[in-house]
DNA sequence: GCAATTACTGACTCGCGATTCAGAAACCCC
DNA sequence: GGGGTTTCTGAATCGCGAGTCAGTAATTGC
């Protein structure tokens, strides 16, 4: 019998083939196994998709979309940032004002969207980062961690010329620090059943690398903010 | 004619899998190309090897006994040091004490020898964390990844438990901050020609890290150290 | 009711690469 | 210089999973 199938057959596919994603890898995943959990025959998959390519590029081209989305609006948002504010000097950070904290507000938030769409993508970025070893979507996974780690390490760069970041780090080991540590979390959450609280996250991770990337002047105390625990939203993003 | 090949055959053959296995990962990588590249003929593989996982088995003992010997040697020499000098207190660490000074010069000992690690086993690395899904070794990555992670979050605990740390970031936090740094390093070093200045990658990491993770108490700064450039040797670790 | 349409089935074909194995070919020692 | 040994060759075999396609069943339109 045929009719007695599910009414959106391709929406459930997609389903399932990203749960073998996860589960085998991209060449790991078997068409059977992904058409048996919709309770179809193999055939019935070149109904819908061209091949288990087609259906992962599908994913992978909306979550490419969103990443260069998310990554173009952050650039933006900083060019107008400092059109509108000039340069962070070192006595903003120091003294910790106005202008900082909005600066720093705004990578917070972010890092925090740069997170959702982690979680969003979860499987998708575990795909490409461990289980796409040999297929056409082998390079993209390295090609995005790059382009991450430039963009990170740009914003830090900008914050060294003016001083208002400790100098003696290279960029791109501060990008590496970012955007590894983004690779690893996406990963557990691959593993996870629930959405983790990822402005936590983001906090936590602010609190390490921002006050450890400032520049060493006097050492003050900035007056300031992040006793971080129960407040929702608090803390920063990773250049200040 | 058979002779007049490589008098060593199987270490050649071993040399050129792991090229192979970096190039295109454990399933991608064909028995033919391996033996092709030391001008042999397919069949001569299993003269040497009972199969291509039972070669690159044998990489992988080499390097899960490096790594368990080089953990089991730092939790030990974490050990000593404590059961000497006893806890670290935050006045060790705002004060910058001898002893303070004396671990952290341990924990950059120690991550540098983790980064040794990462370099001679780079491409090792690279295969189990990017090219082995599938495989019966795709679970043992995440497994060290998990070990490791685990033992840095528990320095990490130590010192918050003595308040020498902040108390405010979740140790696993910490862990993940460490060891995913750590394991993108490896990804670029399996793409490196020659080998990076490992101490200067540990410093910088330290640099950012160690004095993110400072008790935020008076914000002193320690009379000391770190200008952390030309120097060859300067840092600590991550807990600190 | 019956022809056209849609949604699916599953046996079959096909290519790829691992693994086998019946011989060479080189070497060694007496 | 011949028997024995070691090392290697490459055609043949095998298994696996993607992709094909002729056929089948529910459904719809008339």
């Amino acid at each position: 019998m045929a009719r007695p199938a599910d009414p959106n057959a391709r929406a459930a596919l997609v389903a399932a083939a990203r749960e073998e994603f996860v589960r085998k890898g991209l060449k790991g995943a078997r068409i059977e196994d992904i058409t048996a959990a919709c309770g179809l025959s193999k055939g019935a998959f070149y109904l819908h998709f061209a091949s288990k390519e087609a259906l992962f590029g599908e994913l992978v081209e909306a979550f490419k979309a969103a990443t260069e989305r998310l990554r173009s609006e952050r650039l933006e948002v900083m060019e107008r940032f400092f059109a509108e504010h000039g340069p962070l000097e070192a006595r903003d950070v120091t003294g910790c004002t106005e202008r900082y904290e909005r600066f720093v507000a705004l990578q917070a938030e972010g890092d925090v969207r740069t997170l959702e769409l982690m979680w969003a993508y979860r499987d998708v970025v575990a795909v490409l980062m461990s289980g796409s070893r040999g297929t056409e979507f082998e390079s993209l996974a390295w090609w995005l961690v790059e382009q991450e780690v430039e963009r990170v390490g740009e914003d830090f760069n900008r914050l060294q010329r003016t001083h208002a970041c400790r100098p003696d780090v290279p960029a791109e080991v501060f990008g590496s620090l970012i955007v590894g540590t983004h690779v690893l979390l996406a990963q557990r959450m691959s593993r996870m059943e629930r959405k983790p609280d990822l402005e936590a996250w983001a906090r936590s991770l602010h609190l390490l690398i921002r006050e450890g990337s400032l520049p060493k002047k006097k050492s003050s105390r900035r007056p300031t903010r992040a006793r971080a625990s129960s407040r929702t939203r608090s803390t920063s993003r990773s250049q200040p």
